[in-house]
DNA sequence: TTATACATACAATCAAGAATGTATATTAAT
DNA sequence: ATTAATATACATTCTTGATTGTATGTATAA
């Protein structure tokens, strides 16, 4: 039954990678064997072979499909012109929580990547992404907490770099925790307060 | 050569976990062999067999090895009587950064811990005492935090527990997100401010 | 007709675990 | 104090299952 017509080939294309995004979250990305997928995706492992070179790189789109509209969703949040951007950022920080808590593949995405894979190998380059991604999102806060500074007239109790690395590693570790015991509380209503305590502590006035 | 004495045997235990480490931090869990612990030991896999009952107890044996320790030392600093209750905590937060950004031991269980091993079936049960530490050490903080409030005679501005997960997750963030990449951020120097700004936010003078 | 998009079949590797071997420390009896 | 008996602390060997990569088959779209 095999040559079907290029929309098919992409289609299984994508199955693959939503089976291997649910396997994953599943089995962990070491213990999930490219027949599990296979047979997740309803083909055999030759479709794999054919897409992807092999897990490392099938694992490796899977990251990108997902990970790409994500970023995308946080850099078009630049800033609406005239807006106060002290409450964008905040809003785009709650709004990304949001969609970890609610939407399943966003959350799934979370967990195979803080819960559910080695970072060694041929995997060390997606570490780099993150790393990179993160260090991005950084430098993102840093800029609208520099701007909301100016908008709000305050100056900065802390140097703009650090003060934009706490406030990414509170949004980090807010995540990270939830990921660990989502059952522990409820992410979006439990980050708001640490946020605006944290933005407060940077010199901004309590709203 | 076997049937050595007692204290020998305890030893080899010992060596055992601590290849275990070092092969773990290199080569991740799934991917390390039995073999790899056993020729870093400089023993067979026969050894492993005899102490620990596969590979997933001695990586949780190993694990309790290593936080034990970080765990009692955590715990100690409850409060020496008549010290002020906010600089200990500060203190304590940034001591645990002090060691895991300086002691290789330290730095190669959260690397572990964070990016080596995949929490699935068996190691679960990790997952789950990780977050139970998770949940004791934020429990410690509001305990820290609402003591340090009656001594300083202000009130939080935010509600004690969610305050002290705020805490927590911004510790557990800078940690996780320099593990990520050592080389962005110096740990400790780095951590002491938006720690601060986190507690003058909560409602706290700037000292 | 030819390259595509798979399915199927095959070979090779590899690690786990169990079984077994063995030399020595302990212990109890003498 | 010796010595026999036994349990200990491993080392070695073997089997088995699982998974990977590749090679080949095949029906169909282009």
């Amino acid at each position: 039954m095999p040559r079907r017509t290029k929309q098919d080939a992409l289609l299984t294309r994508q199955q693959l990678l939503l089976a291997a995004q649910h396997v994953f979250a599943e089995k962990g990305v070491s213990r999930t064997t490219l027949q599990d997928i296979a047979t997740q995706a309803g083909t055999t492992r030759g479709a794999i072979y054919w897409h992807f070179k092999n897990k490392a790189e099938l694992f490796d789109a899977m990251m990108k499909s997902a990970i790409l509209p994500m970023e995308q969703a946080l850099h078009q949040i630049g800033h609406i012109a005239g807006q106060d951007p002290l409450v964008e950022l905040e809003e785009a920080m709650l709004q990304s929580m949001r969609s970890i808590a609610t939407d399943g593949q966003t959350r799934a995405i979370f967990e195979i990547a803080t819960l559910k894979v080695e970072y060694v190998d041929e995997l060390l380059a997606i570490k780099a992404r993150h790393a990179h991604s993160c260090a991005d999102a950084t430098r993102e806060m840093q800029r609208s907490l520099q701007e909301a500074a100016v908008h709000h007239r305050v100056t900065l109790r802390v140097e703009a770099a650090v003060a934009a690395q706490g406030l990414q590693a509170l949004m980090a570790g807010l995540i990270h925790t939830w990921i660990l015991a989502p059952s522990a509380f409820e992410l979006v209503s439990v980050s708001k307060s640490p946020i605006q305590a944290y933005l407060v502590g940077l010199g901004f006035a309590r709203s």
